[in-house]
DNA sequence: TTATAATTTCAGGAAATACTGAAAATACAG
DNA sequence: CTGTATTTTCAGTATTTCCTGAAATTATAA
């Protein structure tokens, strides 16, 4: 069913899986649909990876929980069908959405509460002041993601490939700017 | 022992951990010598956080696997004590350093070589051209990532606070180096 | 409608992972 | 060295997570 080649790209999904906070099934729906060249339905998926049909129905509506995968129909057929975006620079921006959405987000959260509250003696004190640095440099992070984000697919392809002159580029704003006595 | 504002975040990040490749223990364990004023010994750690010597003891060693803890000692005390480094801006290119020794570059190894087969068919050809797009991608993120990386933490977090700035900076180069006709 | 195809839900079993206590190993003071 | 404090290992158990098959639900063709 699956040639060799697919076949390891989709087992190595699957175990990286794990890593990223989903399961094998998941990782490996995943991997299989973003190789293949035409839409599979729910049985195709099933069959391939050698998995029950529930369990294909219940990666399919976690990958679609992290928008990861699309929904479609073919005319004359009335089974789903599921692809993922073409475009590569776009899923990693939805994987970073989502990422942010669940797991970043809660954590500023729950920081901002804790700031707020009064230390009452010197270990509150300085545990607060370790959580304000991770609340800074969460938001400084994230938001210059924001930035980023916003540049069109291309643009971005074109800086990232700039490489080296990116950094000179950014050494360069740095003396310019910020008074540059420090070392790069 | 803990404070009620301590023990918030270490369960927040024990729920966290699940999610980022590490069990629960590792992530309190974390969390804890994070916000403490001072380095804790084994005991000091599972008493704090209830559990067994032993779990500590396995929790400590994977988190010096991730270089995300040091070890030291006291004077006049053999037991052994621990830290987390206490600049924010280290911990977080020691983690995606570490990730990208463990996840990154295998997947690179992998598409590599899947790249290098001949393709038996039309299927085979289209996976390898996604697979390319993957890998294409990764390397063009994790080599500009390269590139940051080597620029000092002040240099870096004055960057990040320019906030907006860089992002004009970037549409800048874009338009003068590579003849902007393309949106922002 | 009704019949059928397709999907989803979910209880329970299977598998993987986490955690503990006891024993072994290691480190060090005397 | 010897004895003791400390850490690590690991087999077994507890817990969590995953996965399946059967039943329920939903969608649609006739």
């Amino acid at each position: 069913m699956m040639s060799p080649l697919t076949e390891r790209f989709v087992l190595h999904f699957g175990e990286m899986g794990s890593r990223w906070g989903v399961n094998r099934t998941v990782g490996q729906i995943y991997a299989l649909l973003f190789l293949s060249s035409k839409p599979l339905n729910a049985d195709e998926i099933g069959e391939a990876l050698g998995f029950s049909r529930s369990n294909v129905s219940m990666g399919l509506k976690e990958l679609q929980a992290w928008h990861l995968v699309r929904l479609l129909h073919q005319t004359g057929d009335r089974r789903e069908y599921f692809e993922t975006p073409k475009d590569v620079w776009d899923i990693f921006r939805t994987l970073a959405e989502e990422k942010r959405r669940r797991e970043i987000e809660p954590t500023l959260s729950l920081l901002r509460d804790a700031l707020l509250e009064s230390a009452a003696d010197d270990d509150e004190r300085h545990a607060q002041a370790r959580m304000r640095e991770m609340h800074d440099l969460i938001e400084m992070t994230t938001g210059w993601f924001d930035e980023v984000h916003r540049l069109s697919p291309e643009t971005l392809q074109k800086l990232m490939r700039l490489g080296a002159r990116v950094t000179k580029l950014l050494e360069m704003a740095d003396r310019l700017r910020l008074g540059g006595k420090e070392p790069v």
